[in-house]
DNA sequence: TATTTAGTTCACAACAAACCGAACCAATAA
DNA sequence: TTATTGGTTCGGTTTGTTGTGAACTAAATA
């Protein structure tokens, strides 16, 4: 593979990570500036690199870089004598995207628990299927746990 | 709690249920409406009914209710003489939420590998941080594996 | 002091999603 | 046959999102 058609591929493969993200509820422009801090072998852009790369614009740029640092997905450096910032990919420790499944489920759990107090009739249908689903969630829950407990093996 | 205390409960909790899942990318009256079939003691609604309790129109409803049915998660019946249809809360096999998330971390997981395949700098600090993604998802995906085996145990 | 650089903020245009009312249709009832 | 019931479909309004360009600011440079 030539360096130009890695450096395609990775561009498209920025696409894919966009419309990835998109799904989770980012918005494009944000999805692509993250892709593109990731995939890239350049992994630290500047604003104007990525306006140029991205072919947006510099408002948009800027509310997105906001977006994704307040959110904690990019972080910048400075270099001395340089005013320009470098963005770069943020390494999260990588039990982020579990951690939210994690406050998924238990946020789901803390509903089921709540309308199960509601209903009058335990032994309805619903009520029936709740508790079941109670159950899974709990299961999948301590699998988390543990799943966690492997990947992080200190203290 | 009188009834009538229990029924206002019900009700936020209808609320709060379609919040929960405006988040996963329901619109707002169909998430109303799947709170509305799984929290209330009531739990066969006709169409009017609904219209009735979440004050909406019928258009909104029959759309709703059209993408639930699609989706699978509400389901209808019939009563012999009657026109009318009686909708309610589709019981899925509780795996569904679980299989969700697989097939997201999974297409992530791809993502990763497509991605480490482009860098030409497999020790770049992202291809690093790529691999002990890639590791903490098969981690995580072999103990979803694993719950779903505690959850079904058939065949 | 004037200019350039590196962005931010604001006002708005373009588009999409969500919802509604009104008209409509098909099946049953009168 | 006409009226009513139980919806669906269509067209349009409202609301929200996404992105832009132009004006602005603050720091560095000339």
């Amino acid at each position: 593979m030539t360096n130009e058609e890695r450096f395609q591929k990775q561009r498209e493969v920025v696409e894919q990570f966009g419309r990835h993200f998109d799904k989770e509820g980012f918005q494009p422009i944000a999805g692509r500036i993250l892709g593109l801090l990731l995939v890239m072998d350049k992994e630290l852009y500047t604003f104007d690199e990525i306006i140029e790369e991205l072919q947006i614009s510099k408002s948009s740029a800027s509310n997105a870089l906001r977006n994704l640092e307040i959110r904690g997905d990019i972080e910048y450096i400075t270099l001395p004598g340089d005013r320009k910032r470098y963005f770069k990919f943020r390494k999260q420790h990588s039990g982020t995207i579990i951690e939210d499944m994690e406050k998924k489920l238990n946020s789901l759990r803390e509903l089921t628990i709540t309308i199960l107090e509601l209903k009058s009739d335990p032994e309805s249908e619903n009520a029936i299927y709740l508790r079941s689903m109670q159950h899974s969630l709990c299961v999948f829950l301590d699998s988390i746990a543990e799943s966690k407990l492997k990947l992080q093996p200190k203290d």
